[in-house]
This record gives structure tokens, C-alpha cells and sequence, in this order.
DNA sequence: TTCGCCGTGCTTTTT
DNA sequence: GCACGGCGAA
């Protein structure tokens, strides 16, 4: 290897995996990497492309899949830092042109292919509240919202369909395993899919499912496929363990021989089978080829100190079924992690609010640490400790950005436009016009549909009776051409009005939409706006209005499945309690429980230097009157036994003893006696 | 037909 | 604490 010191900084085994099979004259055999927790995964998937590229291959012709695009940027840019090193030169990376998600992949292989397969090239792509939508008007056209007894809520209708159609399960199967309480309802939900389906057809509309059913469909053509295929020569894939069967089959369709394929990924972090992935992917991965691939295995941990690494083992060594590793380090410490009793969800947020601090006055900045939770309303009492405070934080996961009202009212105004079959959008959009109800949208959205050229139809659609003024500067609106993108600011000025009108905080969400503007102004056209940001929507939400600026320090607060592949020097998990990890919606099937697990092991491992557990000892019922006292007491986690608690250093806080140091007791006061002296 | 008011029921994690 | 459906008034 004379000339590839970029690899020296690599350790044996991530040096084998970066440079295995890259140099013959053959394309690489197939590779599965597993990369335990902190093993320096990205490093070496980013070393192994520098690799092929330092070798000659043309980075045009490499495919990279990653979970997320910010993983996909970031290992772009990793690459683009070690080529620029080997080579002297910083451009090779910059022509990684196929660097994203299966869905943003998806979505532009369908749509540069669009009229070779029969889709409109200017489908529109709707998320997931988008699709709940379109589900729930079929559900009320087909009556399904006035049957007797309870029809599953639209959002439980499009996760039924889409768990079905992500595991290739039969819906019976789908709905005994993980609906079994809608089990009764199989045949009326076999005929709202088809409408369904039927509906997006027609209007030119593909959801998140669609951008791999379709492309996996139409790479079941041998000849599509090997057309698709041979676009690349390398195929590399990351958190392989949290792909589904469709996605699978998809890797499978483009590179059958396995031939330039690599899949990365740790099996004890499978945390999305919620979508319905299946940890299967990555087991059965070596044997999908003859000869089998090659596994290499990564188990040096370098991120965690061995506390920390011996605890999340522990946690992890419960497990049911174990195919991996125990991951090792060197890294000393004498702390252990914390596992803190506290009275109450709220004197969990003053605790965690004072360590986090207190790292902060000992250099540990702020950005350098984070609270994760199971479950974003675990966090609204830290939330508001944060505030009171004046700490500012950024909130991963959850609600987002583009979930709030007045966004979607903006974007659907776009998407009608260049999509005006769009009845989610149309149905959002005309209903803001005062006078417009559901019925009026209908008509309208009934009228344009039978016309070939529905947007230049909207001049001659009779207005709505009791639209008045509004519906010609509707029209106008609608129908006139600026280029990208000024489109946004007109669409704005039109929506500007109806936000006053509407909501009572305009001025809160006038900022936000001033925020998307700048983001559009990014981009070339507004559907690879639209797109992308329905693929890859602003993750992040915090205390003030957009995102701190970057050189401002703020805390981080994720949910464990946001917090995916990140890391810490000091991570404070709230809630380490049953009933919140594991949720109490997740111990029904063993499955789900060891994914449960799985996921506190995740939440761990984000830790370097220090990891704190809260646990609140009492948890206040919701649904009760004002002022009410009803509680109920918290167990800690079973996924922490006794057998395994002496990895942990626990102790109690209480707001009195500050840092847990008990003070003497107060002396007793008879108030009661001295209340009544003050009459006699 | 629209719109606003009130009662009920449910409430993870996300591309 | 919030969304959705039902119901009655304009």
C-alpha cells in the first residue's frame, strides 16, 4: 500500500475494510461491515471510498445510501477532506454526485425515468401528514367515518398500509402482528388502499412508500434493472441494519452478483423496525451471494470511556439473541456512569439543568452535550426549566418545522400550482379563502379535473358564490409564471392576508416563512425545493424562532432515534423508567421489547466522558382535574436488573441537598401553634 | 354551506 | 393538553 498513508490512521481491521478487493482488475466481491457502536464507522465507509477513488474510480459512478442526508453530507464531506490529502488536489469528491437517501435516490431515478414508466415527471411528493390526508378523504368517501363502531384514525390506516407495503407482508399478517385491534376491519381496509392508491394515481401524487415500491417495481424488469444497475459501478450502504425488505430487494435488483457492493451497519442498533426494517437485512446479507461475502467486523470502540462502554454492554449482553461483538476500549475513567433517583419529572429538569451547567463552568460547552429522551413530550418540563433558565437549546425530533400550519398552507399553495390534481393541496389551499368550505373546494378541485390544462382552467371555473374579491386575486395568484424563486415571495404576498386573518401569533409565523424563503432561494427550480424538502424537512426546533446561529453555543436536546450516530462528551438521558423506556406502547411482542432495548443501548453509547440516567420516582396521571395530586411511581427500567446495577453509580437528588451532599434537617417548627398565638 | 362551539377519546419513534 | 367529529346557528 506505498502511498496511502491516509490509511495509517486507520487500525487493522478498518484498514481491511476500507481497502478490501479495491485495485483488481474485477469490481470488489460483496462486503458487510459491522460497526459497533463508536468504532469509527464513517471514517472508515468515508476512507474506503477515498480509497476507490484514489484508485481510479470515477466518482460519477458511485452510489451512496445513507440513512439520513445529513449522513450523507457529512460523509461527503469526509471523503472529499482524505482525497484532498492523497491527492493533493480537493475535487475528486465533489463529483459524488449519488450521495443520499433511498428515498431521495428513489424520487430522482423515478423521475428522470418518469416517462419510460408511466408517472407524470412532475409528480408531487407528499409526506406523511399529506398522506394521512388523502387517506382520510377516501375514508370519508367510502363512510367509514360513520360506522357504528370505530374505524382506525387515518394516520393508524396509513401505517397499516404502509408497514404492508414496506415488509411485503400479506395485510392479514400485518394487521394479526401489529394491529391485531383493527383486525375486524380487513376488508374495508383492503378497499380504502385500493381508493387509495387509486386517488394518488390520479392526481399525480407519490408518498414516501411510493418512492420505493415503484422503483422497487420497476427493477423487477430485468432489463430496466440491469439499465438502472449499470449506472454505477460501487454501491455502498449505510445503517444497513435499519433498511426493509424493500429496500433490499432494490440493492439486490442493482447489483445481483453482489459485485461493488458494500453494506455497513451494527445489528444491536436496529431502532426502526417501527418501519417496518427488519434487522434480517444485515444477517442475512453474506449468505445472498455464492460465494458468500466477506464480513468484517469493527469492536474497538473509540468513543466511549470503559464505564460507560462496560454498562451499555452489560445492558446489551440481556439480550434475547446476540449475533455481535463486545465492543472494548482503552479509554480509563474511573466514573461510572450516574443513574439518579429524583423525586419528580420536574426535579429531573432543575437536576439535569444544574449538571449540565455546572459541565459548562468546568469547559464543557454546551453543543458538547446533550439530553436524549424516548419520546419528544418526555422533554416539555425541561423544556420549560430550559427557558426559565435562559439556556438556549435546539430540540431534534418531534414536531417540526414544516408540521406547523402556516407552512403547509404556503407549500401547498405551490404544490397546487404546479400539480393543481393535488386535492390535499387544493383542499388546504382553497379552504383559506373565507366563504371556500369543503364543499365549494370540491367543486372547484371536481372542475379542474376534467379539464386537460387544469391550471389555465381556473379562469373559467364559476367562482364559489361567496368568495367575492378574493377568488380573482386567487386566480391571479395561481396562474401567474414568476421565475424561481420569486414564486415563493408572490405565493407569499397572496398568503400574507389570510395569515393575519387566521392566526393569532402572525408575526412568530411571518418570521418563519420569511425563513423558508431564504432556504428557496438555494434552490434551482421549485420542485427540487419541494422536493427536497419533503424528503429532508429542517429536523431541528428550538426556543427561539429558527435556528441559533452557528457560532452561538446551545444545548441539544434529541430524541434517542434522532440522535442516531451522533455522539457527546456528556449525554443525561431522562426517564430510564418502565413505561417510558421501554414505552409502554412497545411491550407487546418480544420484538418489540428487544428493540426497546436496543434503543437505551443506542442512547448509551452516544456518551464519551459522561452519562447520567434520571430517573423520577413519581410521574403525575395526565387526564385528571385541575390540580389534581393522582400519581403513579416509577420503576427503574427492567432493562437495568439488579445483577447488572453495580455498573452504575446511583444516589438520590433532591432539590434541598444540592449534588445529591444531604445537609443537616432544618430544626422542627410548630407553625400550626404559632398561627394560632397570633390570635390569643 | 360555512363556521364556530362543545364533547369525546387518544397520545412513540421517522424517510 | 389536542384533534376530530357532531351539532346548531347564520
Amino acid at each position: 500500500m506505498a502511498g496511502a498513508g491516509y490509511l495509517d490512521k486507520l487500525n487493522d481491521k478498518q484498514r481491511a475494510a476500507a481497502v478490501f478487493g479495491v485495485g483488481a482488475d474485477a469490481l470488489p466481491p460483496p462486503l458487510l461491515v459491522i460497526a459497533g457502536a463508536g468504532s469509527g464507522k464513517t471514517s472508515t465507509l468515508a476512507h474506503r471510498v477515498a480509497h476507490l477513488l484514489v484508485n481510479g474510480a470515477d466518482p460519477r459512478r458511485i452510489l451512496l445510501m445513507t440513512f439520513s442526508r445529513r449522513a450523507a453530507t457529512e460523509l461527503t464531506r469526509r471523503v472529499e477532506r482524505i482525497t484532498a490529502q492523497a491527492l493533493g488536489t480537493g475535487t475528486a469528491a465533489e463529483a459524488l454526485t449519488w450521495a443520499g437517501t433511498f428515498h431521495g435516490i428513489g424520487a430522482r431515478i423515478l423521475r428522470e425515468n418518469a416517462t419510460s414508466i408511466g408517472l407524470h415527471p412532475e409528480f408531487s411528493i407528499h409526506d406523511r401528514e399529506d398522506s394521512a390526508d388523502l387517506m382520510n378523504l377516501n375514508r370519508h368517501a367510502l363512510g367509514f367515518s360513520k360506522a357504528e363502531s370505530r374505524f382506525p384514525a387515518k394516520g393508524t390506516c396509513l401505517a397499516i398500509y404502509s408497514r404492508t407495503v414496506n415488509s411485503e407482508a400479506p395485510l392479514a399478517d400485518v394487521l394479526r402482528d401489529h394491529f391485531p385491534w383493527c383486525a375486524s376491519w380487513a376488508e374495508e381496509l383492503k378497499r380504502l388502499f385500493a381508493a387509495y392508491v387509486a386517488a394518488k394515481q390520479a392526481q399525480n401524487v407519490l408518498d414516501y412508500d411510493d418512492l420505493l415500491l415503484a422503483w422497487a417495481q420497476v427493477m423487477a424488469n430485468d432489463a430496466f434493472a440491469a439499465h438502472i444497475g449499470d449506472m454505477w459501478d460501487h454501491v455502498l450502504i449505510d445503517e444497513y441494519q435499519d433498511t426493509n425488505r424493500l429496500q433490499a430487494r432494490i440493492l439486490m435488483a442493482l447489483k445481483p452478483d453482489g459485485r461493488g457492493l458494500t453494506v455497513v451497519g451494527d445489528d444491536a442498533q436496529s431502532i426502526y423496525a417501527f418501519r417496518a426494517t427488519t434487522v434480517r437485512n444485515i444477517l442475512d446479507f453474506p449468505n445472498g451471494f455464492t460465494p458468500p461475502a466477506d464480513i468484517i467486523t469493527l469492536d474497538r470502540n473509540y468513543r466511549s470511556t470503559q464505564p460507560i462502554l462496560a454498562a451499555a454492554n452489560a445492558v446489551i449482553g440481556q439480550a434475547r439473541e446476540r449475533f455481535a461483538k463486545d465492543l472494548w476500549t482503552d479509554r480509563k475513567s474511573a466514573d461510572k456512569p450516574r443513574l439518579v433517583t429524583v423525586g419528580t419529572e420536574a426535579e429531573q429538569a432543575r437536576f439535569v439543568v444544574d449538571c449540565v451547567l455546572e459541565d459548562r463552568e468546568t469547559g464543557t460547552r454546551l453543543k458538547d452535550q446533550a439530553v436524549l429522551f424516548r419520546t419528544s413530550s418526555h422533554a416539555v418540563q425541561l423544556e420549560a426549566e430550559l427557558t426559565r433558565r435562559n439556556v438556549p437549546y435546539v430540540k431534534f425530533g418531534g414536531l417540526k418545522f414544516l408540521d406547523s400550519a402556516h407552512v403547509k398552507d404556503l407549500l401547498s399553495f405551490l404544490r397546487l400550482a404546479r400539480n393543481p390534481r393535488d386535492r390535499v393541496a387544493g383542499f388546504r389551499v382553497l379552504q383559506l379563502i373565507p366563504g371556500i368550505g369543503p364543499k365549494a373546494a370540491a367543486d372547484v378541485l371536481d372542475a379542474l379535473d376534467l379539464s386537460a390544462d387544469p391550471r389555465a382552467a381556473l379562469h373559467d371555473v364559476a367562482p364559489p358564490r361567496r368568495a367575492g374579491a378574493d377568488w380573482p386575486e386567487f386566480v391571479q395568484a395561481m396562474t401567474t409564471d414568476a421565475p424561481w424563486p420569486a414564486a415563493l415571495g408572490q405565493a407569499r404576498a397572496w398568503y400574507d392576508p389570510h395569515l393575519d386573518r387566521v392566526h393569532e401569533d402572525a408575526d412568530a409565523r411571518r418570521a418563519d416563512l420569511l425563513q423558508l424563503e431564504q432556504i428557496a432561494a438555494g434552490y434551482a427550480s421549485a420542485e427540487a425545493f419541494l422536493t427536497d424538502l419533503t424528503l429532508d424537512p429542517p429536523d431541528a426546533t428550538s426556543d427561539t424562532s429558527g435556528v441559533p446561529l452557528k457560532d452561538e453555543d446551545y444545548l441539544i436536546l434529541s430524541t434517542i432515534h434522532s440522535a442516531k450516530g451522533q455522539e457527546w462528551k456528556s449525554v443525561h438521558l431522562l426517564n430510564a423508567v418502565d413505561g417510558c423506556i421501554p414505552s409502554d406502547l412497545g411491550t407487546g411482542s418480544t420484538h418489540e421489547l428487544e428493540e426497546e432495548r436496543r434503543l437505551l443501548y443506542v442512547a448509551m453509547t452516544r456518551a464519551k466522558d459522561r452519562l447520567t440516567l434520571g430517573l423520577p420516582l413519581r410521574f403525575y396521571v395526565t387526564q385528571q382535574t385541575r390540580n389534581g395530586d393522582r400519581h403513579v411511581f416509577a420503576m427503574r427500567t427492567r432493562f437495568i436488573p439488579t445483577e447488572i446495577l453495580g455498573q452504575f453509580d446511583a444516589f438520590h437528588w433532591s432539590p434541598q441537598h444540592h449534588g445529591g451532599q444531604a445537609r443537616p434537617a432544618p430544626p422542627p417548627i410548630d407553625v400550626a401553634q404559632t398561627m394560632r398565638q397570633m390570635w390569643t
